[in-house]
DNA sequence: GGTACAGTTGACGTAAACGTCAATATAGAT
DNA sequence: ATCTATATTGACGTTTACGTCAACTGTACC
C-alpha cells in the first residue's frame, strides 16, 4: 500500500496553505493523481515538495526550483539529454557554491559584530571611532 | 578625499540600474547625499550595496535586509538597545547557519545525481573520449 | 434528508521589487 | 548658445507567489 496524503495532511505538514500545493500543481512543480475530484498526494511529490521548499529558502525562484527538480528525473535516457543534465547539474553545484561562501561571510561579520557588542557592554568597549567603522 | 561615486558608476560596478539605487534609497537601505539635485555616494553606502545584494543572493526580502543593516549601525550606545540588537544578530546567525545546512545538503543531492548521471553514461561506453572516435 | 466538512475550480486581489516611460533639470563640450 | 549626456522626480506597468473570496461538489454522519 502505497502512502498517500490528502491536500491538507501535507499542507499542515509543511507548513503551507492548500492554496499553496494546487498552485505547484498548476506551475507543474508537483503532480498528484485523483480520486474523484480530490487530489491524492504520494511520497514522491511530498519529497518534491521537501526540495522545494528548501530551494525557496535558498532564494531561488520557483522556475529555477523546477529546473532543479528536473535534474532529478533522469529524462528519456537519451545521452545527449544526460549530458546536458549534468551540465546544468554542474553549474548548479557551483552556483550553490558560491552561495555557501556568502553564507559564511555574513555569518563571520554577524559575529565580529556581537563581538564588538559583547566588548562595550563588559566596558572594556573600543573606542567609538572604531565601532563606527 | 573622500571618495564617492556617481549613481551609474556604483550601479555598473554592481551590475544594477540606476532605479535600483533610487529604490533602495527610497526603501531607506542607502542615504547618499546630494551635489545640487544628484545623488552622491560614499565609500559607506557602496559597503551597504554590498551587503545588500549579498542578502538578496542568500534570499532575504529588502525588510529583513535592512534589518540586518541596522544592526551594524551600533544605536544610540544605550545599553538596553545594544542588548536588543546583540539578541537579533544571535537569531540572524542561527538563521544563516540552518541556511547552510540547506546548502550543503543541495549540494550533496546534486553530486549524487551527477555521479548517477557519470556511471551511466560510462555503462553506455560513450565518454567523450570514445564518442570522438 | 439535512447539514457539516473537506475538497474543487475560477476569478480577482495584493505585496515586493523593480521596469519603463515622460517631463524636466543641469553640467560640460563645441 | 546649443547640443549631448546624465541626472532628477513622478507615475503607471509587470512579474512572482501566493491570498482571498465565491460558487459548487461530493462524502460522512445523525
Amino acid at each position: 500500500m502505497e502512502e498517500s496524503y490528502t491536500i491538507q495532511q501535507l499542507a499542515k505538514e509543511f507548513r503551507v496553505t492548500s492554496r499553496t500545493l494546487r498552485f505547484y500543481e498548476a506551475k507543474d512543480l508537483l503532480h498528484p493523481t485523483r480520486r474523484g475530484m480530490n487530489r491524492v498526494f504520494g511520497h514522491r511529490d511530498r519529497g518534491r515538495l521537501k526540495l522545494i521548499l528548501r530551494g525557496k529558502r535558498l532564494g531561488f525562484s520557483l522556475a529555477e526550483i523546477k529546473e532543479m527538480l528536473d535534474l532529478y528525473d533522469l529524462g528519456d535516457g537519451q545521452v545527449a539529454q544526460l549530458r546536458v543534465t549534468l551540465e546544468k547539474s554542474r553549474r548548479r553545484i557551483a552556483e550553490l557554491e558560491s552561495r555557501r561562501e556568502d553564507v559564511d561571510a555574513a555569518i563571520i561579520e554577524l559575529h565580529e559584530g556581537c563581538s564588538q557588542i559583547e566588548n562595550i557592554l563588559r566596558g572594556k568597549g573600543v573606542g567609538a571611532k572604531e565601532a563606527a567603522e
